[in-house]
DNA sequence: GATGAATGAGACTTCATTCAT
DNA sequence: CATGAATGAAGTCTCATTCAT
């Protein structure tokens, strides 16, 4: 019995370790130029058994975007534990500032798989991608209108867009400079923000 | 000698379609999901002669490139001949605007092209496709300068990354309405900026 | 050893489910179109199993072209109680017709084995299903020989043959009544057949 | 011109090759167990370019089922030009006989086709190969109708059924004889048949 | 005995690029 | 110049069979 919880405990890790390899792989190389066996071989797993877990690439593509959204989840939950909404939003963005290193070089994670499934035919994957995007702008909302901002849903996309274009620039221009400064003004818009005042 | 002069115009011509077959087709498509023959067929060009005028599918891409480089130049050409500065500025979100549905379907031309590019060990074409943005960010920069805006860089930025992060948003959510709202609050930004206030 | 002699029961058991959805499944979708998994999930044995009890796909073939030889000698079994020979081969007719709308679905059990079977290159298999059909033509030909016939061997072909072509045709055209028609005549000749005359 | 001419030509000409390659391989091997390789080295074209010629597998079988129709319709096509019905009806069955070796080491073209293709969920080969079929059942009832023999459509069921079943023995139990015996009793009961009696 | 997991060979298919005329 | 045809590398996916426990 021990031996096979062992199994089964080592078969859920590779399905994690295939899990996060698509992750990663996914956002270095994207999805087109990305293969079975280069996840395969990020994951240290035979090109073969991939199959065993993930029935398609899709579902691996599908499962990378799961990842992505847990890790969202993950940082807004932990931000919700602050008292001051006007914190949280500005935990996130401090975040989003700390990652831009990695935004130069690979840009926004679910960005830029949002926009190359965006052009599939098949809507099913972009739908899925949206889907993490309008939980993040979802919960930017919910921290507007908790400090009592007029418009949160608009403050939200202003805010979040800001951040996916920057890094958008960021990534196209190479230049990580751009997140610092431009993170800097949301940052202080955020803090001059009252009440009564919904423009950036 | 007409004769000549003929044929290097019908072949002048005919990489004239090629071009805006291909910016057309890879915004529709991407890149990687684009063939050479979907090209061709968008061109009405037989497949084996695309090679005379093209050498590669790459060249194709940077001939796309530079399509919607002359494209951006041809709007902002417009623009300049408005004498206010700040009605150059709303030309320029107004035009945005009003290819919300478009880019609902399919992104930002040049947006979506650069994020795939960005993800190519080569960064060859990444950095043609950054040089448009960062056109478009200059010429920006240079009408907040006129308007004697403080830190006219960073108010570029901030408006070029509106407009990307919002087409981004409005692409992966299929809702051309986040174009229009973010929109309309960046017209108002910039009809109430004043020169000492730089925070939108 | 209460305990071996039930796990021996049990595991022949499982042989039997086995075997029994084998010949089910290997009918519906031919040999080549059939896994293993398929086989072994109609049979509700895990995969990983079905090697314990056959060694080789192609034992799993051998072991459904058993299952059909025993079915059919159930039939000429239980014609046998006939008396009269004429009746055991209206019988053996009659059977044929019940089975019409099976027959159209997925062809002759046997049949249709061999007609796979009888493409590769290794003639094992391919000769174990001729003997299933041997077998009938024999018992075919005993009765004919019963019943004074001349020429009971060609009478047996003929006969077998009608069955065999309609079938094929019933299956291909989707066609039932394709057998009830043919069935019917041979039902009648069989009927009108004297010991001297053995032209159907 | 005369190049395009000749290359056009050249070109279909592979594209023969390529068909009656799919349809001698898939005869002697079935649909299942032959690779496109296999169809691709038997015509001497490399792999890749069978792709050229025929967008998938399943395009080739369908080239395949119409080479052997129009076989079909060159050998009636040829029957039609004798002036008895009843002889064009034993040139069918000798044209039968004489194949018998070959159907002996791999069943009818056509009915092994149509068998395995019966298998499929998708049906719509399997139509094709059905239409065959049906086409050799209606020229026959039209020779049967021609000779005033009652119930025509019947009497062609019952020869295509006993040349489809008797290749299905002799096939399976690898006898040409087969073939020969029961050839012979269809010439003799074709050479006996009279306008009023249709019983075979 | 039993079984979830692993594996590797091989199938079909696509496509950028080259070639022959 | 033009172009239908050719090519081969590479990618996704399937599956019979084996393995480790």
């Amino acid at each position: 019995m021990t031996n096979s919880v062992d199994r089964r405990a080592l078969a859920s890790q590779k399905r994690r370790r295939l899990t996060t390899a698509a992750a990663r792989v996914l956002h270095r190389q994207g999805v087109e130029r990305t293969t079975l066996a280069d996840i395969a071989h990020e994951a240290g797993v035979p090109v073969g058994n991939v199959y065993y877990y993930f029935k398609t690439k899709d579902e691996l593509v599908r499962a990378a975007l799961a990842e992505h959204r847990a890790r969202l989840d993950d940082l807004t939950g932990t931000l919700d534990r602050l008292p001051d909404p006007r914190e949280r939003l500005k935990g996130l963005v401090t975040a989003w500032i700390a990652e831009r290193d990695t935004a130069a070089r690979h840009g926004s994670p679910v960005g830029t798989l949002a926009t190359e499934l965006g052009k599939r035919a098949d809507g099913t994957l972009a739908a899925e991608a949206g889907a993490v995007l309008r939980r993040l702008l979802d919960w930017t909302a919910a921290q507007f209108r908790a400090l009592r901002a007029p418009a949160p849903d608009d403050l939200a996309l202003t805010l979040i867009s800001a951040c996916q274009g920057t890094t958008l620039l960021t990534h196209t221009l190479q230049a990580p400079a751009l997140t610092t400064h431009e993170g800097e003004r949301l940052l202080h818009w955020l803090e001059t923000l009252g009440p009564a005042d919904g423009n950036p």
